[in-house]
DNA sequence: TAGCCAAACAGAAATATTTACTGATTATAT
DNA sequence: ATATAATCAGTAAATATTTCTGTTTGGCTA
Protein backbone atom coordinates (compact mmCIF):
# COMPACT_ATOMS: atom_id res chain seq x y z
CA UNK A 1 0.00 0.00 0.00
CA UNK A 2 2.92 2.12 -0.46
CA UNK A 3 3.12 5.41 -2.71
CA UNK A 4 4.34 5.56 -6.29
CA UNK A 5 7.45 7.14 -7.08
CA UNK A 6 8.17 7.94 -10.81
CA UNK A 7 9.51 4.67 -11.53
CA UNK A 8 6.37 2.82 -11.26
CA UNK A 9 4.34 5.66 -12.71
CA UNK A 10 6.56 5.07 -15.93
CA UNK A 11 6.07 1.04 -15.30
CA UNK A 12 2.12 1.56 -14.84
CA UNK A 13 1.79 4.23 -17.36
CA UNK A 14 3.73 1.22 -19.93
CA UNK A 15 1.59 -1.50 -19.25
CA UNK A 16 -1.53 0.14 -19.23
CA UNK A 17 -1.07 0.47 -22.71
CA UNK A 18 0.61 -2.25 -24.00
CA UNK A 19 1.08 -5.63 -21.00
CA UNK A 20 2.30 -8.18 -23.32
CA UNK A 21 5.49 -6.28 -23.13
CA UNK A 22 8.06 -8.64 -21.20
CA UNK A 23 9.83 -7.68 -17.50
CA UNK A 24 12.84 -7.34 -20.21
CA UNK A 25 11.26 -4.85 -22.40
CA UNK A 26 9.83 -2.65 -19.53
CA UNK A 27 12.98 -2.87 -17.89
CA UNK A 28 15.10 -1.59 -20.91
CA UNK A 29 12.33 1.16 -20.96
CA UNK A 30 12.60 2.59 -18.10
CA UNK A 31 16.71 1.99 -17.58
CA UNK A 32 16.53 -0.50 -14.45
CA UNK A 33 17.76 -4.04 -14.59
CA UNK A 34 15.76 -7.07 -14.74
CA UNK A 35 15.26 -7.87 -10.88
CA UNK A 36 13.81 -4.53 -9.67
CA UNK A 37 11.68 -3.78 -12.67
CA UNK A 38 10.08 -7.63 -11.94
CA UNK A 39 10.01 -6.80 -8.02
CA UNK A 40 8.29 -3.79 -8.93
CA UNK A 41 5.60 -4.83 -11.37
CA UNK A 42 4.81 -7.65 -8.92
CA UNK A 43 4.69 -5.52 -5.94
CA UNK A 44 2.08 -2.94 -8.20
CA UNK A 45 -0.02 -5.85 -8.81
CA UNK A 46 0.56 -7.37 -5.32
CA UNK A 47 -0.95 -3.69 -4.11
CA UNK A 48 -3.95 -3.05 -6.03
CA UNK A 49 -2.79 -0.97 -8.52
CA UNK A 50 -2.65 -3.60 -11.16
CA UNK A 51 -6.05 -4.77 -10.97
CA UNK A 52 -5.97 -7.34 -13.67
CA UNK A 53 -4.28 -8.16 -17.21
CA UNK A 54 -7.13 -8.45 -19.47
CA UNK A 55 -7.44 -9.04 -23.48
CA UNK A 56 -9.47 -6.20 -25.32
CA UNK A 57 -11.27 -7.75 -28.07
CA UNK A 58 -12.37 -6.01 -31.31
CA UNK A 59 -16.38 -5.25 -30.73
CA UNK A 60 -16.86 -5.65 -34.24
CA UNK A 61 -15.49 -8.48 -35.40
CA UNK A 62 -16.97 -10.44 -32.35
CA UNK A 63 -20.36 -8.88 -33.73
CA UNK A 64 -21.21 -6.49 -31.03
CA UNK A 65 -22.35 -4.17 -33.75
CA UNK A 66 -24.38 -1.77 -31.46
CA UNK A 67 -24.07 0.23 -28.76
CA UNK A 68 -26.31 1.74 -26.61
CA UNK A 69 -26.21 4.43 -23.46
CA UNK A 70 -29.62 4.24 -21.51
CA UNK A 71 -30.76 5.70 -19.02
CA UNK A 72 -32.37 4.83 -15.90
CA UNK A 73 -35.01 6.68 -13.67
CA UNK A 74 -36.11 4.59 -10.72
CA UNK A 75 -39.59 5.14 -9.00
CA UNK A 76 -38.36 5.15 -5.38
CA UNK A 77 -34.25 6.07 -3.74
CA UNK A 78 -34.82 3.99 -1.49
CA UNK A 79 -31.81 2.31 -0.14
CA UNK A 80 -33.22 -1.14 -0.77
CA UNK A 81 -34.70 -0.05 -4.30
CA UNK A 82 -31.46 1.24 -5.34
CA UNK A 83 -28.62 -1.64 -4.01
CA UNK A 84 -31.48 -4.07 -5.47
CA UNK A 85 -31.15 -2.38 -8.74
CA UNK A 86 -27.74 -2.35 -8.65
CA UNK A 87 -27.02 -5.97 -7.97
CA UNK A 88 -29.66 -7.35 -10.50
CA UNK A 89 -28.09 -5.01 -13.09
CA UNK A 90 -24.52 -5.25 -12.74
CA UNK A 91 -25.46 -9.35 -13.46
CA UNK A 92 -26.67 -8.91 -17.34
CA UNK A 93 -23.43 -9.63 -19.54
CA UNK A 94 -24.77 -7.07 -21.56
CA UNK A 95 -24.25 -4.30 -19.43
CA UNK A 96 -20.67 -3.15 -19.81
CA UNK A 97 -20.69 0.14 -17.52
CA UNK A 98 -23.09 1.14 -15.29
CA UNK A 99 -22.51 4.64 -13.79
CA UNK A 100 -24.59 6.63 -10.68
CA UNK A 101 -25.31 10.00 -11.95
CA UNK A 102 -25.39 13.06 -9.23
CA UNK A 103 -28.57 14.79 -10.00
CA UNK A 104 -31.49 13.03 -10.05
CA UNK A 105 -30.37 9.74 -8.94
CA UNK A 106 -30.25 8.23 -12.40
CA UNK A 107 -28.35 5.38 -13.93
CA UNK A 108 -26.24 5.52 -16.91
CA UNK A 109 -26.07 2.05 -18.75
CA UNK A 110 -23.39 1.36 -21.17
CA UNK A 111 -25.18 -1.83 -23.08
CA UNK A 112 -23.47 -3.78 -26.12
CA UNK A 113 -25.51 -6.20 -28.10
CA UNK A 114 -25.44 -7.33 -32.16
CA UNK A 115 -28.00 -5.33 -33.38
CA UNK A 116 -31.44 -3.43 -32.22
CA UNK A 117 -33.38 -6.85 -32.40
CA UNK A 118 -30.92 -8.01 -30.17
CA UNK A 119 -31.57 -4.53 -28.05
CA UNK A 120 -34.87 -4.54 -28.03
CA UNK A 121 -35.23 -8.32 -26.59
CA UNK A 122 -32.73 -7.25 -23.72
CA UNK A 123 -34.80 -4.45 -23.21
CA UNK A 124 -38.25 -6.44 -23.12
CA UNK A 125 -36.71 -9.76 -21.37
CA UNK A 126 -33.93 -8.20 -18.97
CA UNK A 127 -33.86 -4.26 -18.21
CA UNK A 128 -37.85 -3.68 -17.89
CA UNK A 129 -38.36 -6.53 -15.35
CA UNK A 130 -36.50 -5.30 -13.06
CA UNK A 131 -38.44 -3.65 -10.30
CA UNK A 132 -39.18 -0.20 -9.75
CA UNK A 133 -38.51 1.54 -12.87
CA UNK A 134 -40.01 4.94 -13.64
CA UNK A 135 -38.18 5.40 -17.07
CA UNK A 136 -35.97 4.39 -19.58
CA UNK A 137 -34.53 6.13 -22.35
CA UNK A 138 -31.87 4.52 -24.60
CA UNK A 139 -29.16 6.38 -26.76
CA UNK A 140 -27.95 5.04 -29.84
CA UNK A 141 -24.45 5.12 -30.40
CA UNK A 142 -23.23 6.38 -33.89
CA UNK A 143 -19.68 6.31 -33.88
CA UNK A 144 -16.98 5.32 -30.86
CA UNK A 145 -14.21 7.63 -31.27
CA UNK A 146 -12.29 6.97 -28.51
CA UNK A 147 -12.21 4.13 -25.86
CA UNK A 148 -9.46 3.99 -23.40
CA UNK A 149 -8.83 1.75 -20.55
CA UNK A 150 -5.29 3.56 -19.72
CA UNK A 151 -4.76 6.71 -17.71
CA UNK A 152 -2.09 8.82 -18.00
CA UNK A 153 -0.30 8.85 -14.20
CA UNK A 154 1.54 12.21 -13.55
CA UNK B 1 -9.55 -12.77 -41.03
CA UNK B 2 -11.79 -16.06 -40.12
CA UNK B 3 -14.71 -17.01 -38.64
CA UNK B 4 -14.72 -17.49 -34.81
CA UNK B 5 -15.26 -21.60 -33.68
CA UNK B 6 -16.42 -22.70 -30.37
CA UNK B 7 -13.05 -23.30 -28.94
CA UNK B 8 -11.69 -19.72 -30.58
CA UNK B 9 -14.82 -18.02 -28.39
CA UNK B 10 -13.88 -19.80 -25.70
CA UNK B 11 -10.30 -18.66 -25.34
CA UNK B 12 -11.75 -15.04 -26.15
CA UNK B 13 -13.50 -15.19 -22.83
CA UNK B 14 -10.59 -16.70 -21.06
CA UNK B 15 -8.54 -14.00 -22.24
CA UNK B 16 -10.80 -11.25 -21.87
CA UNK B 17 -11.29 -11.81 -18.21
CA UNK B 18 -7.60 -12.49 -17.47
CA UNK B 19 -4.97 -12.23 -20.16
CA UNK B 20 -2.11 -13.31 -17.19
CA UNK B 21 -3.02 -16.49 -17.82
CA UNK B 22 -0.58 -18.72 -19.74
CA UNK B 23 -1.01 -20.36 -23.20
CA UNK B 24 -0.80 -23.51 -20.58
CA UNK B 25 -3.41 -22.38 -18.69
CA UNK B 26 -5.66 -22.00 -21.15
CA UNK B 27 -5.11 -25.29 -23.70
CA UNK B 28 -5.92 -26.90 -20.09
CA UNK B 29 -8.87 -25.22 -19.52
CA UNK B 30 -10.05 -25.53 -23.08
CA UNK B 31 -9.06 -29.23 -23.19
CA UNK B 32 -6.66 -29.08 -26.33
CA UNK B 33 -2.94 -29.32 -25.77
CA UNK B 34 -0.09 -26.33 -26.26
CA UNK B 35 0.70 -26.06 -29.72
CA UNK B 36 -3.00 -25.74 -31.31
CA UNK B 37 -3.72 -23.46 -28.73
CA UNK B 38 -0.87 -21.66 -28.86
CA UNK B 39 -1.54 -21.34 -32.45
CA UNK B 40 -5.03 -19.90 -31.83
CA UNK B 41 -4.11 -17.32 -29.35
CA UNK B 42 -1.88 -16.14 -32.07
CA UNK B 43 -4.29 -16.06 -35.27
CA UNK B 44 -6.97 -13.93 -32.50
CA UNK B 45 -4.08 -11.53 -32.34
CA UNK B 46 -2.75 -11.66 -35.76
CA UNK B 47 -6.64 -11.32 -37.16
CA UNK B 48 -7.66 -8.77 -34.95
CA UNK B 49 -9.75 -10.37 -32.95
CA UNK B 50 -7.66 -9.52 -29.79
CA UNK B 51 -6.68 -5.63 -30.04
CA UNK B 52 -4.62 -5.68 -27.60
CA UNK B 53 -2.93 -6.89 -23.98
CA UNK B 54 -3.24 -4.03 -21.25
CA UNK B 55 -3.09 -3.82 -17.19
CA UNK B 56 -6.17 -2.39 -16.09
CA UNK B 57 -4.88 -0.16 -12.78
CA UNK B 58 -7.54 0.92 -10.26
CA UNK B 59 -8.70 3.80 -10.69
CA UNK B 60 -9.03 5.26 -6.56
CA UNK B 61 -5.01 4.02 -6.57
CA UNK B 62 -4.17 6.25 -8.88
CA UNK B 63 -5.46 9.43 -7.70
CA UNK B 64 -8.04 9.34 -10.45
CA UNK B 65 -11.10 10.50 -7.97
CA UNK B 66 -13.74 11.95 -10.39
CA UNK B 67 -15.34 10.09 -13.13
CA UNK B 68 -17.17 12.96 -15.03
CA UNK B 69 -20.08 12.34 -18.12
CA UNK B 70 -19.70 15.52 -19.93
CA UNK B 71 -22.55 16.02 -23.21
CA UNK B 72 -21.42 18.33 -25.93
CA UNK B 73 -22.94 19.92 -28.53
CA UNK B 74 -21.93 21.71 -31.48
CA UNK B 75 -23.16 24.92 -32.94
CA UNK B 76 -22.73 22.92 -36.61
CA UNK B 77 -22.67 19.59 -37.77
CA UNK B 78 -20.56 20.55 -41.11
CA UNK B 79 -18.50 17.33 -41.51
CA UNK B 80 -15.54 19.90 -41.08
CA UNK B 81 -16.74 20.42 -37.34
CA UNK B 82 -17.28 17.18 -36.47
CA UNK B 83 -13.86 15.84 -37.68
CA UNK B 84 -12.03 18.68 -36.26
CA UNK B 85 -13.44 18.47 -32.56
CA UNK B 86 -13.30 14.59 -32.83
CA UNK B 87 -9.72 14.68 -33.40
CA UNK B 88 -9.07 17.36 -30.96
CA UNK B 89 -11.28 15.47 -27.84
CA UNK B 90 -9.14 12.50 -28.58
CA UNK B 91 -6.02 13.88 -27.91
CA UNK B 92 -6.70 14.78 -24.39
CA UNK B 93 -5.86 12.15 -22.34
CA UNK B 94 -8.09 13.36 -19.31
CA UNK B 95 -10.69 11.92 -22.05
CA UNK B 96 -11.13 8.26 -21.70
CA UNK B 97 -14.51 7.63 -24.42
CA UNK B 98 -16.00 9.62 -26.36
CA UNK B 99 -19.37 8.95 -28.42
CA UNK B 100 -21.30 9.99 -31.27
CA UNK B 101 -24.51 9.73 -30.11
CA UNK B 102 -27.59 9.66 -32.31
CA UNK B 103 -30.37 12.19 -31.66
CA UNK B 104 -29.53 15.71 -31.70
CA UNK B 105 -25.63 15.09 -33.22
CA UNK B 106 -24.32 14.92 -29.62
CA UNK B 107 -21.33 13.97 -28.04
CA UNK B 108 -20.64 12.45 -24.29
CA UNK B 109 -17.15 12.57 -22.73
CA UNK B 110 -16.33 10.43 -20.21
CA UNK B 111 -13.40 11.81 -17.98
CA UNK B 112 -11.15 10.87 -15.08
CA UNK B 113 -9.44 13.63 -13.16
CA UNK B 114 -8.10 14.17 -10.13
CA UNK B 115 -11.20 16.82 -7.94
CA UNK B 116 -13.63 19.11 -9.36
CA UNK B 117 -10.38 21.48 -9.48
CA UNK B 118 -8.57 19.67 -11.91
CA UNK B 119 -12.22 18.91 -14.00
CA UNK B 120 -12.93 23.02 -13.97
CA UNK B 121 -9.61 23.44 -15.36
CA UNK B 122 -9.70 21.06 -17.92
CA UNK B 123 -12.93 22.67 -18.90
CA UNK B 124 -12.01 26.34 -18.75
CA UNK B 125 -8.04 24.82 -20.37
CA UNK B 126 -8.86 23.08 -23.04
CA UNK B 127 -12.37 21.76 -23.59
CA UNK B 128 -13.75 24.75 -24.14
CA UNK B 129 -11.08 25.67 -26.29
CA UNK B 130 -12.09 23.67 -29.02
CA UNK B 131 -14.45 25.89 -31.46
CA UNK B 132 -17.97 25.60 -32.60
CA UNK B 133 -19.35 24.22 -28.89
CA UNK B 134 -22.48 25.30 -28.46
CA UNK B 135 -23.46 23.50 -25.12
CA UNK B 136 -21.93 21.64 -22.11
CA UNK B 137 -23.13 19.79 -19.71
CA UNK B 138 -21.62 18.31 -16.95
CA UNK B 139 -22.42 15.13 -14.74
CA UNK B 140 -20.76 14.03 -12.00
CA UNK B 141 -20.31 10.07 -11.23
CA UNK B 142 -21.45 9.48 -7.75
CA UNK B 143 -20.50 5.39 -7.66
CA UNK B 144 -18.70 3.42 -10.31
CA UNK B 145 -21.16 0.26 -10.06
CA UNK B 146 -19.76 -1.49 -13.09
CA UNK B 147 -17.05 -0.96 -15.33
CA UNK B 148 -16.30 -4.32 -17.39
CA UNK B 149 -14.13 -4.02 -20.73
CA UNK B 150 -15.12 -8.00 -21.78
CA UNK B 151 -17.95 -8.93 -23.63
CA UNK B 152 -19.14 -12.10 -23.66
CA UNK B 153 -19.14 -14.02 -27.08
CA UNK B 154 -21.79 -16.31 -27.75
C1' DT C 1 31.43 12.62 10.33
C1' DA C 2 31.33 7.72 11.19
C1' DG C 3 28.74 3.87 11.51
C1' DC C 4 24.35 1.39 11.06
C1' DC C 5 20.10 -0.06 8.98
C1' DA C 6 16.91 -0.66 5.38
C1' DA C 7 15.71 -0.36 0.73
C1' DA C 8 16.85 -0.84 -4.02
C1' DC C 9 19.86 -2.56 -7.32
C1' DA C 10 22.64 -5.78 -10.74
C1' DG C 11 23.96 -10.17 -12.07
C1' DA C 12 23.55 -14.99 -12.33
C1' DA C 13 21.30 -19.44 -11.78
C1' DA C 14 17.23 -22.27 -11.77
C1' DT C 15 12.57 -22.85 -13.51
C1' DA C 16 9.07 -22.24 -16.48
C1' DT C 17 7.12 -20.75 -20.60
C1' DT C 18 6.97 -19.60 -25.24
C1' DT C 19 7.80 -20.69 -29.95
C1' DA C 20 8.94 -23.49 -33.93
C1' DC C 21 9.01 -27.80 -35.99
C1' DT C 22 7.62 -32.69 -37.14
C1' DG C 23 4.64 -36.16 -37.90
C1' DA C 24 0.01 -38.06 -37.07
C1' DT C 25 -4.89 -37.62 -37.07
C1' DT C 26 -9.15 -35.79 -38.37
C1' DA C 27 -12.37 -33.58 -41.30
C1' DT C 28 -13.95 -32.30 -45.97
C1' DA C 29 -14.83 -32.31 -50.61
C1' DT C 30 -14.58 -34.49 -54.98
C1' DA D 1 -12.94 -44.08 -51.47
C1' DT D 2 -9.23 -41.14 -51.98
C1' DA D 3 -6.89 -36.88 -51.99
C1' DT D 4 -6.30 -32.47 -49.87
C1' DA D 5 -6.27 -29.34 -46.28
C1' DA D 6 -6.66 -28.28 -41.65
C1' DT D 7 -5.99 -29.32 -36.94
C1' DC D 8 -3.84 -31.71 -33.55
C1' DA D 9 -0.12 -33.77 -30.07
C1' DG D 10 4.50 -34.16 -28.85
C1' DT D 11 9.14 -32.62 -28.69
C1' DA D 12 13.03 -29.67 -28.57
C1' DA D 13 15.19 -25.24 -28.79
C1' DA D 14 14.97 -20.55 -27.68
C1' DT D 15 13.28 -17.05 -24.34
C1' DA D 16 11.41 -15.44 -20.54
C1' DT D 17 10.29 -15.55 -15.80
C1' DT D 18 11.41 -16.07 -11.07
C1' DT D 19 14.46 -16.69 -7.28
C1' DC D 20 18.66 -15.93 -4.95
C1' DT D 21 22.95 -13.69 -3.52
C1' DG D 22 25.81 -10.13 -2.87
C1' DT D 23 26.53 -5.07 -3.65
C1' DT D 24 25.40 -0.41 -3.67
C1' DT D 25 22.83 3.49 -2.30
C1' DG D 26 20.45 6.62 0.75
C1' DG D 27 18.93 8.12 5.07
C1' DC D 28 19.15 8.10 10.07
C1' DT D 29 21.33 8.26 14.61
C1' DA D 30 24.96 8.77 17.77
Amino acid sequence: MEKLDSIDIRILNLLQKDSSLGVKDVSSAIGLSVSPTYERISRLKRDGFIEKYVAIVNREKIGKHLLVLCTVTLKQQSMETLVSFEQTIKTFKEVLEVLCLAGNHDYLLKIAVKDVNDYHAFVVNKLSQIPNIANLQSSFVLKEIKNETAMEII
